[in-house]
DNA sequence: TTGACAGTTGAACAATTGTTCAATTATACT
DNA sequence: AGTATAATTGAACAATTGTTCAACTGTCAA
């Protein structure tokens, strides 16, 4: 009632409601697209892809900095998309997950082909 | 060699520079994605599913102003995630794309099962 | 044509988010 | 131990983004 717009079908409006699924899980998935929602972190998984890659190459790959690297590193760590691995000086990044390309070549195929 | 750190692999990070897909390729995507980055956007997808709404019913499932709905809308029309209709006083939204569901359910699906 | 209602719009504001910079940790090598 | 390099971290800053508020457009009905 908070919203206080008149209802043009209520019925209709009461099925939406129970149908609609939990704010909680709402939110689980708006951050899950929210990672995949920002250039240089969408850039890292495609130079990861099948490619173990230290910081500094992946610096390289991308020419961004060690720095913006890391932290998004760690968002992506954060996530389990990524995964790393010390060898040295140097810690080996790798993705953590086969669904993620999978997700992410389903959405290039939506824009590429079909639609739009 | 704008960003000056030393290079490991010199041959692996020349060959991953060349399989990477273009930078506007690259926004593309990440646009797409931070669209079903924002819960009240999720949200209004999930209740247009099999299910057109006028912008005040909508508001009433949701619980949120028509002004807020407009704007999130607006986004959506715009990058064809839904259509309108005029009924009237009315403005009838549906969603306009299947392809969305099933990316949003593919998202889901590996949230709430396989790994995390 | 006037009033009421549905929806849209733009500007202001608040919150979130990404990058930069500087300092710090950790490892390797001499 | 001391130095150099790889990577991480936190704080500051800049940019982007979502919501609110108020004004506006368009449509219906009396």
């Amino acid at each position: 009632m908070s919203v206080d717009i008149a209802i043009v079908d209520k019925e209709k409006v009461e099925k939406t409601k129970q149908k609609m699924i939990s704010d909680t899980e709402i939110y689980n998935i708006s951050d899950f697209f929210k990672i995949f929602g920002d250039s240089t972190r969408l850039k890292i998984i495609y130079a990861l892809e099948n490619n173990p890659l230290c910081v500094g190459d992946l610096c390289n790959v991308l020419d961004i900095t060690k720095s913006a690297a890391s932290h998004q590193l760690n968002i992506l760590r954060t996530n389990k998309i990524v995964k790393f691995q010390k060898k040295g000086k140097n810690v080996i990044y790798m993705l953590d997950d086969d669904h993620v390309s999978l997700i992410i070549e389903t959405a290039r195929n939506h824009l590429n082909e079909g639609n739009r």
